[in-house]
DNA sequence: TTCTGCTGCCGGAACGTTCCGGCAAGTTTC
DNA sequence: GAAACTTGCCGGAACGTTCCGGCAGCAGAA
């Protein structure tokens, strides 16, 4: 058995006491002082903080937590489906980052094995919660603060939502493909499980029926691989009446999967979630950006607010994104 | 401000002394019989598990963590390198999975912002530390036991390191390329920040020296982006006497970046990242494995072993990695 | 004067857990 | 049959923090 040393002091650990007897004053003032509570003169506080700072006094987490009946810490979830990391990715920083600046630990939740205990944490995250997840139902159910990223699709809210407007981005960029000259733009898209494939359906049946174009849309699996991507794309594709000439790939990294069959093909490209590599694609794919690391900070700021006070169970937040018109859908001339 | 239930138990938490009281003994019997230490008979054993389960008993995470002076926590810090989010989105899954089945929780500690505090953990994962990164500094610096993934490009390693055989693959990898006919392999890699990388590059101009080929390298920065990426192959690929035959590329996505203009240009193509994308690219692309969630995992168990005595510091484990042969380097006729 | 209020500080209890030491009662040893 | 040991259980202290209530000292009001 080894023995590590924490940080800078090897010996005792600082504790508020050592700060206080260091200080000349009680431990009660020594943690007023500190905390902004009670009433201490200006030049005791002034002194505490000299002194905690000087010996490197750090309040212990789990001590004050126990007090405060609070756990410092956040839970996240996020599902596991790696076609879509690259987004996920940055709303996971997104929420770390948000919390650290709240002093708050973010602890990661995953779908995989039924979790033993109900996590040691003060509220939760969900991003992109998918319909029927069954560690999501568990989650909901623990009756914590909740924020989720999009709408639960089902009942039951959670008590904070931070969603953006899909459905009328997805028109925006439907009309910006009929500037480019489609006339048959179609619509690769997952299932209904999560709200934001579910928006975007609704949302380009909505824009075919305002505009009298017959719609043209493929269903594919959530994690959906490319094989199974580019079948889609490969029908709607095809030469002859149906033919569409321009696709929109909802499912994060459909569009690169399909961009050589399309540009052999003449269309359009479009994606409904921007990446790196949409970015980098040759040509460079026009896409939503989602913002997915302001949707993570986004969703951590709901909560504090939630666990503050400061927002009411049940406040909703429009997260904006926005449009990256890219080379994929110039005009053919 | 709004109250909020915590699980079934609304009304008032079920401490360890609920269920010393139900089950008709001391919290002392109580937590021995909970916790398999003391000496308590097997009756009463029973008797408490049984009553705990009853009452849905969770122990108090801050009140344990003070007594016992840890925290139940681990520190996960990966770099935000978007373009290998799918690795590392694997990787922090595998560690958070391994940390679960020890009853720890995972906190992410992202780069961003310089923190105010030292970490709340019990020790410390570092996945791919890169040389230089003033994060990955200071965490080594805390004293803290930490486990690294891929060795830290600098003097002072970790007290555990988990890394896999990148040359010895490579070499593998060339080997079969050049079965498959390739006389001339280049390789696109980024810089030595990284010990993976660095390895990489090593084991390339090994390969060419014991074989007797010139060795045809091209370096990218450790994020790249498309272009510069696809820069390096044109060079690389640009018919006349220094063109190469095969291109194997280091940096994730770089391979499907490139495919179209390898495919086109009749060469073999390779990764040594192997993901979603390589998998579903049209040829797939023959890949070196990481298998990134059993590496996340092996950290973890390894950071679990040091913490409990059962592995030295200075420990170092080998995690397998596996080469997957596909269509993209099928000989060409 | 006496009452009231304010300021600055402090002692002690409480949060829920673990674990040291102790104490009866029963069992073995010599 | 006393000493020594074992078994099963328990009380109390400790971990480091926050916060309730209290207590002097002083000032202004009645």
């Amino acid at each position: 058995m080894h023995q590590y040393h924490q940080g800078v002091q090897a010996d005792e650990p600082v504790t508020i006491l050592t700060v206080a007897r260091e200080a000349g004053v009680s431990k009660t003032t020594a943690s007023d002082a500190l905390r902004g509570s009670g009433r201490v003169s200006e030049r005791t506080r002034e002194t505490v903080a000299r002194v905690a700072e000087r010996l490197g006094y750090v309040p212990n987490g789990s001590a004050r937590h126990l007090r405060k009946a609070s756990t410092g810490t956040i839970g996240l979830h996020v599902p596991e489906v790696l076609t879509r990391s690259s987004y996920y990715m940055s709303f996971v920083f997104g929420v770390v980052e948000q919390a650290a600046r709240h002093d708050y630990d973010v602890t990661l939740i995953t779908s995989g094995q039924r979790r033993a205990r109900p996590p040691r944490v003060d509220g939760l995250v969900l991003g992109d919660p998918l319909g029927g997840d069954p560690v999501v139902e568990s989650l909901m159910a623990t009756g914590l603060p909740t924020v989720s990223c999009e709408r639960f699709p089902g009942a039951r809210q959670a008590d904070g939502v931070v969603w953006s407007e899909h459905a009328p981005m997805l028109h925006r960029l439907l009309d910006h493909l009929g500037s480019a000259g489609s006339t048959r733009p179609a619509l690769i898209v997952a299932g209904d499980e999560s709200d934001w494939a579910a928006s975007l359906h609704r949302g380009y049946l909505e824009w075919c029926a305002a505009k009298g174009v017959t719609p043209r849309v493929r269903r594919v699996s959530f994690d959906a691989t490319g094989e199974e991507i580019r079948a889609a794309a490969r029908t709607l594709l095809t030469p002859g009446p149906g033919a569409v000439d321009a696709l929109v790939c909802a499912p994060a990294g459909a569009a690169t999967e399909v961009a050589p069959m399309v540009r052999e093909a003449g269309a359009l490209l479009a994606s409904c979630v921007d990446s790196a590599a949409t970015r980098m694609a040759d040509p460079p794919i026009t896409s939503i950006d989602l913002r997915p690391r302001e949707a993570g900070a986004s969703c951590a700021q709901l909560l504090f607010e939630l666990l503050s006070g400061a927002a009411e169970p049940g406040t909703e937040r429009v997260h904006p994104i926005e449009l990256e018109l890219r080379a994929s859908t110039r005009p053919r001339h």
